[in-house]
RNA sequence: GGCGACAUAGCCAAGCGGUAAGGCAGAGGACUGCAAAUCCUUUACCCCCGGUUCAAAUCCGGGUGUCGCCUCCA
């Protein structure tokens, strides 16, 4: 498989540090509230990854952190006049319940910065010991100036950046790129003993302890959003290798950003949708959908027309599915005709398609078109002539390929009685050619959401 | 100022040197009692101007436009 990585701006080979295995590490998020659509992009794209590599076979370690103590976390804590703790827990159970609904699968490890404290504190220690760090008033800062690769990932070089930064006004750094590894405690704020003094740790650190202890010191892949290139992957860089003197990850990913009339979707600029928001209104697997009908790196527009546009291409899916479900209800084993073969060949062209255009740094709108493909391939040739066996086939075949990018997981609910009667009651009606009571029925049906379809074989159903 | 991305049909979106995938929407046809679903057909001067090449949406140079990072941010 080709990977675009950062680092090295090129799409290399992913070659794992050690063979049939991949550790990997995404940024999760700072749980302060529910998290939006922007934000829901990495979680989706690298969740696919995850699946991809194991589909082909490597053992994957996944790791996401949560952000559980920071400033915005203390702010929230105030307002609400609770504790830090239970805005935490709380919306990290949300987290999970947008994330399941996204078809988004848990990692191996979700680690929480107030469950690391000792190992965050024990990385200072190792910064401190190679003497990249100065402190002041009990902050610890790290001094990128004594880090000679700083700058390597987002390809700045210090001078350049202090340029384009704003310098605050009364701050105590020495130089403008510094940030802080410990902060000390201010009135009213969590706080963990150090050798520094009561603090917390600060926002870059926790990646570099929490990665390091799950994955090693040196990792597969780093991902994240585009935004954390700069500062933050480009000082979890520094950390990690000012500590151990060791490549912290071979392969970077980032993914691009979810626009809005094509700005940028941010919590600043006030333009975004939470996914709790969308949710309400359109099913999620849509937005699902949505995330990776194009690829990647690029950046898309968020709008309900595209949502509006996606439902109809996932209901096509849907639909394809539901009618493998209903022809293998209704299959019986028979001797399977000729041209089954050929079918089932062809039918196989489409998962070689779908592969390579994964293998393509995650080509995953390549790899939807594969598997629409696929779809008219066997909308086409699969039918109520054609054996179980090759139905089958193409139904497996299906649900492997849809299966790696998440989709297609759910299942439609039996009908109730009621309308399993009203279904019959038109089936009487139409063999008795009153089409205006068929008519009437199936209008009626319609109007609960209940789609008739007649085949050959018998009716189908769907709800809209 | 530094670093970077993008510009393909009405909309979305692949394509990575050999003559334009796929989805949505639209049109026509087949199927159907009528529908629905499905299938078939159909819709592109690939932002502009130069250059390289037998051959460029694809490579190079120059424009134009849009966006992002450099500050919490996916």
């Amino acid at each position: 498989m080709k990977v675009f990585n950062t680092i090295t701006r090129k799409k290399e080979e992913l070659i794992p540090l050690v063979p049939g295995e991949i550790k990997m590490y995404s940024c999760g998020p700072t749980v302060y509230n529910y998290f939006h659509i922007g934000n829901a992009r990495p979680f989706i794209i690298f969740d696919i990854l995850r699946r991809y590599l194991e589909y082909r076979g490597y053992k994957v370690t996944f790791v996401q952190n949560f952000t559980d103590v920071d400033d915005k976390i203390i702010k929230k804590a105030k307002e609400e006049k609770v504790s830090e703790k239970e805005v935490a827990e709380k919306f990290i159970k949300e987290y999970f319940k947008d994330a399941e609904a996204l078809g988004i699968r848990k990692a191996d490890y979700h680690p929480r910065v107030t469950e690391n404290i000792p190992e965050i504190i024990n990385l200072i220690k190792r910064i401190e010991e190679n003497g990249l760090t100065y402190t002041i008033n009990g902050n610890v800062y790290y001094d990128t100036t004594k880090f000679s690769d700083y700058g390597k990932l987002s390809k700045q070089n210090l001078e350049e950046l202090e340029a384009g930064a704003r310098v605050d006004v009364g701050d105590e750094k020495k130089n403008p790129m510094d940030f802080v590894l410990w902060k000390n405690q201010k009135p009213g704020e969590p706080a963990w003993d150090s050798p520094w003094g009561l603090g917390r740790p600060g926002w870059h650190i926790e990646c570099s302890a929490m990665s390091m202890k799950y994955l090693g010191e040196t990792m597969d892949i780093h991902s994240g959003g585009q935004d954390l290139i700069f500062p933050h992957h480009e000082n979890e860089i520094a950390q990690s290798e000012g500590a151990t003197g060791k490549p912290f990850a071979k392969y970077w990913m980032h993914n691009g950003f979810i626009n809005v009339d094509n700005e940028k979707m941010s919590k600043s600029l006030g333009n975004f949708f939470t996914v709790r928001e969308v949710s309400e209104v359109y099913d999620l697997e849509i937005v699902r959908l949505f995330m990776i009908s194009s690829h990647y790196r690029s950046p898309i527009n968020f709008s309900n027309e595209l949502l509006d546009s996606i439902k109809s291409s996932l209901e096509r899916l849907y639909i394809a599915k539901n009618n493998l479900k209903y022809l293998l209800s209704k299959a019986e084993e028979k001797e399977r005709l000729e041209n089954e073969v050929d079918i089932e060949e062809s039918l196989l062209k489409h998962k070689d398609r779908f592969i390579e255009a994964m293998e393509d740094d995650l080509n995953t709108a390549d790899a939807v078109s594969a598997i629409f493909d696929l779809v008219r391939d066997i909308n086409a040739n699969i039918n109520d002539n054609t054996s179980k066996t090759t139905i089958q086939y193409a139904f497996d075949l299906y649900m492997e390929l849809a299966g790696v990018l998440g989709l297609l997981s759910k299942e439609e609910k039996n009908l109730d009685e009621e309308i399993e009667a009203l279904i019959e009651e038109r089936q009487k009606a139409r063999k008795e050619k009153n089409w205006a009571l068929a008519d009437e029925i199936r209008d009626n049906l319609n109007g609960k959401g209940i789609i008739l379809e007649d085949t050959p074989s018998g009716v189908k159903w769907r709800r809209a």
